[in-house]
RNA sequence: CGGGGAAUAGCUCAGCCUGGUAGAGCACUGCGUUCGGGACGCAGGGGCCGGAGGUUCGAAUCCUCUUUCCCCGACCA
């Protein structure tokens, strides 16, 4: 490819609306372009890198045993209504209707199609396993679109299901997509780590997060440095930490602790530390019958300490909140607590609520919590004796940076990920809901057991910058660079030897299977390198009538400060040594 | 969905308060001088000032509505 030939069209100034660094720099380096809110157009020089990520995931998935389709991008209602989720999915999935006013939606994913698939074509065991995957456009109106491709509407995604037997054989394929993806993000070249993540409805451990680590990433994950437990924020389990519960050595008082509705503010006040105070959180669950009218609201009261957040995904595990639930409005709690919001606490309730304190609260003594009176908190409150004892006691909470690790084998970090990954076991929710079975040995049918596996093929440019930029510009992981290695040549124009040697070595390159890209336009040489310092080439070579009377040819390393000096002949060998490195 | 903010050239922005024929830098075209880290000069092209209504002799500027975009929030009572 030669430079005069190709769209190449950079930017000195980012956006004012771009936000992150990696959106700033694709941006400008001319890889994307906005069309609309979350909505990009891949220009040439981004389709390079894209096509780079999607041909390893396509290597290391057939290597794996699995098969590529298409599915349509258009998917009819009816099948997303024999699952439910037609109604289930929200305003996150567009919809549309076709001239006869029928129901479509914009595929967020596949399973349905999948999975009517697999009823119509899988019909005896003998057929299994199969894994079928995609590389195909995904539209999900999200609710705030942000970060570039990071978070986009429309946006590029491998996704992959897998039909097996049994539970058994299930496992055996989760395993194989888990190791794939393990090659696929090494290959890549992202610093990432497979964590544990929320199974939500379906339940069961299998379920990993692939996250690259990132600063603005927006999942945060735990890790043990001295275990191999790793898990998602979302699903790292808080463990106790009291064991056992102090007796009681302080009396229960009414403190006034006027305009202090926070524990923070509580704690300094009383001059306490804040893990001696406790956090009330009111929730509300509703039955509902089936027009959605509501017949019984119930409120519940979660505890966490001062210093500790509520988890909600925990909390939505909890009985009786597994269907849904809501933070209570400002009336269902003066209702409940006689206060507004700001002094609550579980002493002193006017109508019955539901207490649920998280495992390291269950255990406090002496604990300072909100008195329901506006302008007071108790201090010295014990279980027990000033109130009863908890209704539930659960995991509620996120787990902090220093708490144990669940294994036992040390204490926890935390650090931000960006998901580019996911692998799911699905089990047969959606064979069920859809009647898709096979005959198995014994002549009966069976549901399919179903795994599901992401990947996020446009996410994945976003967070290989996030973890690789300077000043400069991007610094692309070789593998995925739009062109492995730039040829300027200085003084292209008026130069002769400058043209016939870099075209030399152009050849050489190309017929060595380099990707490689000839910068032709003639420019001045500082705006050659700042172009492809900012594009993030890898490998640059400069050859200029300068060097060639020296008889040496330069080249740069992008990741690299110094500048290397090589013969004419002996550059070619250098490169095409450091690539297959 | 709630609250803020913005919308003027391809990009970054000024002009608006105090109404009077639309500006700068970058980018683009031509010519010339330059030529190893985003050169310089001269000459150009490019804007229904997001849209609709209103006030006014006159609106980018003031008022109303609307659309789009951005930010924050939608756990921490």
């Amino acid at each position: 490819m030669r430079a005069s030939q190709f769209h190449l069209f950079t930017l000195k100034e980012a956006p004012s609306d771009a936000e992150v660094v990696s959106q700033q720099l694709m941006l400008r380096a001319g890889m994307i372009r906005k069309v609309a809110a979350g909505i990009y157009n891949y220009m040439p020089m981004g389709l390079r890198s894209i096509r780079k990520v999607e041909a390893i995931i396509r290597d290391e998935l057939d290597r794996a045993g699995a098969m590529e389709l298409v599915m349509p991008l258009v998917q009819p209602a009816e099948l997303w209504q024999e699952t439910g989720r037609w109604d289930k999915m929200g305003p996150e999935m567009l919809r549309l209707k076709d001239r006869h006013d029928r129901d479509f939606a914009l595929q967020p994913t596949s399973e349905e199609v999948v999975t009517d698939i697999a009823r119509q074509e899988l019909k005896s065991y003998r057929q299994l396993p199969k894994n079928f995957y995609q590389i195909q456009t995904k539209f999900r109106d999200e609710r705030r679109p942000r970060f570039g491709v990071m978070r986009g509407r429309e946006f590029l995604m491998k996704d992959g299901y897998s039909f097996d037997r049994d539970v058994e054989a299930a496992g055996r394929s989760y395993e194989k997509m888990y190791a794939a993806y393990g090659r696929i993000f090494d290959r890549i070249g992202l610093e990432y780590r497979a964590v544990a993540a929320d199974t939500g409805a379906i339940g069961g451990d299998r379920s990993h997060e692939f996250q690259v680590i990132a600063d603005t990433g927006e999942d945060a994950i735990v890790y043990c440095p001295d275990s191999d437990y790793a898990a998602n924020i979302e699903l790292a389990e808080a463990v106790a930490l009291l064991t056992g519960r102090a007796t009681a050595g302080r009396a229960l008082e009414k403190t006034p602790t006027p305009g202090k509705s926070t524990c923070g503010d509580v704690a300094e006040l009383l001059g306490v530390a804040l893990q001696t105070t406790v956090k009330s959180l009111v929730l509300a669950s509703e039955e509902v019958d089936e027009t959605g009218k509501v017949l019984k609201t119930t409120i519940c009261l979660l505890l966490v300490r001062g210093d500790h957040d509520l988890n909600e995904v925990k909390a939505g595990k909890i009985e009786g909140l597994k269907a849904g639930f809501r933070f209570a409005t400002e009336t269902e709690i003066i209702e409940h607590f006689g206060c507004k919001p700001g002094y609550l606490g579980p002493i002193g309730l006017k109508k019955p609520v539901r207490i649920i304190a998280d495992r390291t609260v269950a255990n406090m003594a002496d604990f300072i919590c909100g008195a329901n009176d506006e302008g007071f908190h108790y201090t010295g409150a014990n279980w027990g004796r000033d109130l009863p004892e908890p209704e539930l006691v659960a995991d509620i909470r996120n787990v902090v940076e220093g708490d144990p690790s669940p294994d036992g084998k040390g204490v926890l970090a935390i650090q931000r990920g960006i998901e580019v990954g996911h692998v799911f076991y699905l089990g047969n929710k959606y064979s069920k809901a859809m009647n898709a079975t096979f005959l198995d040995i014994d002549g009966k049918p069976k549901h399919f057991e179903m795994g599901c596996y992401g990947i996020g093929v446009t996410r994945i440019l976003g967070a290989a910058i996030e973890q690789n930029h300077d000043a400069r510009g991007i610094i692309w992981p070789a593998a995925i660079a739009p062109f492995e290695v730039v040829i300027c040549g200085v003084g292209w124009g008026k130069s002769e030897a400058v043209r016939d040697e870099a075209v030399r070595l152009y050849d050489t390159l190309k017929a060595a299977g380099v990707d490689v890209i000839l910068d032709d336009r003639d420019e001045r040489p500082g705006v050659m390198f700042a172009d492809w310092e900012l594009i993030g080439v890898p490998h640059r070579v400069t050859i200029g009538d300068r060097g060639l009377k020296e008889g040496v040819v330069e080249y740069q390393a992008r990741r690299e400060g110094e500048q290397l000096k090589f013969a004419p002949d002996a550059i070619a060998a250098h490169i095409i040594a450091s690539i297959r490195a």
